[in-house]
DNA sequence: GCAACCCTTGCACACGTGTGCAAACTTCAT
DNA sequence: ATGAAGTTTGCACACGTGTGCAAGGGTTGC
């Protein structure tokens, strides 16, 4: 029994399942301590140029890299970012994962990602999940995030960043962008253009950026007396947009239509012009986010764009920032936004 | 100065930098073993249920997760699963991004995504990086990994698992699609609609993908006798697609075109109309990959699809294959592409 | 009442790495 | 030649976890 167990054993050391090269295997190769090794991967330490290089040598033959989990269990530090996102396809959300995670990388921080798509009972459990690789931070891009679990990532240390999202009364950075004042330049942009009968698109989802637009929109157009028409069902989709259009425009004659997101603006575009309507003389459009196709000919989409790059640049100040125990000091920003004139409204006159 | 440093070091293990909650905290608050807290979280193993219950509580109150770094040493196994990848923004990347990190996580992975966007040196040092967490397989999907730096991840143990690449005489797992069949009835579709000058619109970028799909329509259209003009410069973008159809139109009268790429393609028909070409009755247009995009109103753009799911599965088989030492057996796989009949093909005589 | 058995629990070792400390070695000035 | 000063190296411990092993305790069957 014994002798097939030692036998297993060795053939697991030389050859089997177990086959990461290590730190020990090297050091044997190169005939120096494991620490000379050690040392040789670890900038700063004292080596000589000779041991050095019969290390690296080594190293090279036998493929070795060093042990990430092993050195973080040490450090506690792992330098990863844990980043929790939906919907990846998005135009909006794939540039700003794009963003992200080519802003980690050129700092030296790697990418955890995990897609919230298939949390059912909310992004506790993959926050958990998360959690147990002791990352740096955590950035949520999608879903909301429960208090409880928040407290219990600020009681381990990490800081919880939120990007266009909001979570009450807890420990987190929250970084979004200027929802109210686009929206309002939008209805000012619109009124402006001579809209009297005017609608809001938005889709079933409850989000708080959502939210925040449209009720921001609407207040502004209320003030110059007008009531807005809502729409607010269906997926945040390009074919939500042609519904909405299809939907509003059957039963009211509408001359400007504020889309709280790009995609659902260029699916009422398309929808609008199927009913008949021609833009932007009969009918003004305005969307938000400036995504890649709102630029592309059939569309020249008059939009309120936020600037991808602050928003990383927000998160990455967020995550280096160092943490003094509890008294942390949170990062709060909201990022300004800018009207981009295309050609989706009509000229001021 | 001891004084100084101990009391320091109490600090520390206090509140300070090191502020993860381990196992030890949670069974001294638990009044038990630190094995009883280990084998409360591992599944299968052996407590009594009245500790388990103190141990779970006493892990509540604190906020404590396993360490997955520490878990993994043991077991050399991280369920991590590399992930590399560049232009994420690009719509067919995107998705496919979205489904595998999807799948990654039903299947208990996750996912470590490096953006290989900078990698001015290739991407092995991406990968290097990548190979030190311990992942269970690395999949890329951007960038030509030298067969050096895969010899080395096979020697660790980690499959290689290449998605619409190609490594040559390397021990990788290759998914494609089929190319080869789909250039062809891009060209069969385009003949039998009766083009007979016919173009083929590429980018500059020299990927294995798009020189496949490149030369097997080009010969599938010569053995017609008929020779087609080539655009290859630029980027794979949308934009590009506007050039390559300005250029090509203002000195050729094409009655027939195949683009590579579905973005190159919705390109190529906006410059299409705007250079007066009217779409599919002057010019019919083919595509590749059936982005969501090419489904949009103003397009309705005829295309191959691959399946996005399919290309998932067969990542995850190849990941979820044992590895038999050395002798693995590797997955290349070539999967079936399907022609998307939309409306900018003349229909059939 | 006693033996046999099962369940539970703690001890101790292992995983691969970084690093303080002291020993060994080298260099240099006297 | 000798001591001082600096450099290099190995030992041993720490990081947080899983798990084999043996000891302890409880239950069952006779």
């Amino acid at each position: 029994m014994e002798a097939s167990s030692d036998h297993e054993d060795n053939l697991k050391r030389d050859r089997g399942i177990r086959n990461f090269v290590t730190a020990e295997d090297v050091a044997r190769l190169a005939g120096v301590s494991r620490s000379a090794v050690s040392r040789t991967f670890t900038p700063g330490a004292s080596v000589s140029a000779d041991v050095r290089l019969r290390v690296q040598e080594a190293a090279k033959t036998l493929g070795y890299r060093v042990n990430r989990l092993a050195r973080s269990l040490i450090s506690d530090q792992s330098n990863l970012v844990g980043v929790v996102g939906a919907n990846l396809s998005l135009p909006f959300m794939a540039r700003q994962l794009d963003e992200l995670s080519r802003a980690l990388l050129r700092r030296g921080m790697q990418c955890l990602l995990l897609n919230a798509a298939e949390a059912e009972q909310g992004i506790t459990p993959l926050i958990e999940l998360i959690l147990e690789f002791r990352v740096r931070a955590i950035v949520v891009m999608s879903g909301s995030p429960p208090s409880s679990i928040i407290d219990d990532c600020v009681a381990n240390g990490v800081r919880v960043i939120l990007v266009n999202r909001q979570a009450d009364d807890a420990e987190t950075d929250t970084i979004i962008s200027d929802d109210l004042g686009g929206a309002r330049l939008a209805a000012g942009r619109l009124l402006q253009a001579g809209c009297r009968r005017i609608g809001v698109v938005g889709s079933g989802a409850r989000t708080p950026t959502q939210l925040r637009r449209r009720v921001a929109f609407a207040e502004c157009i209320e003030e110059a007396g007008i009531e807005p028409v809502v729409w607010a069902s269906g997926e945040t989709t390009y074919e939500t947009g042609i519904e909405a259009a299809e939907g509003l425009l059957a039963s009211h004659d509408l001359d400007g239509v504020f889309c709280v997101t790009d995609l659902l603006a260029l699916g009422f575009l398309d929808g609008a012009r199927r009913m008949g309507r021609r833009v932007p003389d009969d009918l003004s459009v305005i969307g938000f986010d400036d995504i890649p196709q709102s630029a592309w000919v059939p569309y020249h989409l008059t939009t309120v764009r936020q600037s991808m790059s602050d928003l990383t640049e927000a998160v990455l100040t967020a995550i280096e920032r160092e943490m003094h125990g509890k008294d942390m000091d949170l990062v709060h920003e909201v990022l300004p936004v800018e009207l981009v004139e295309r050609a989706t409204v009509r000229p001021t006159a």
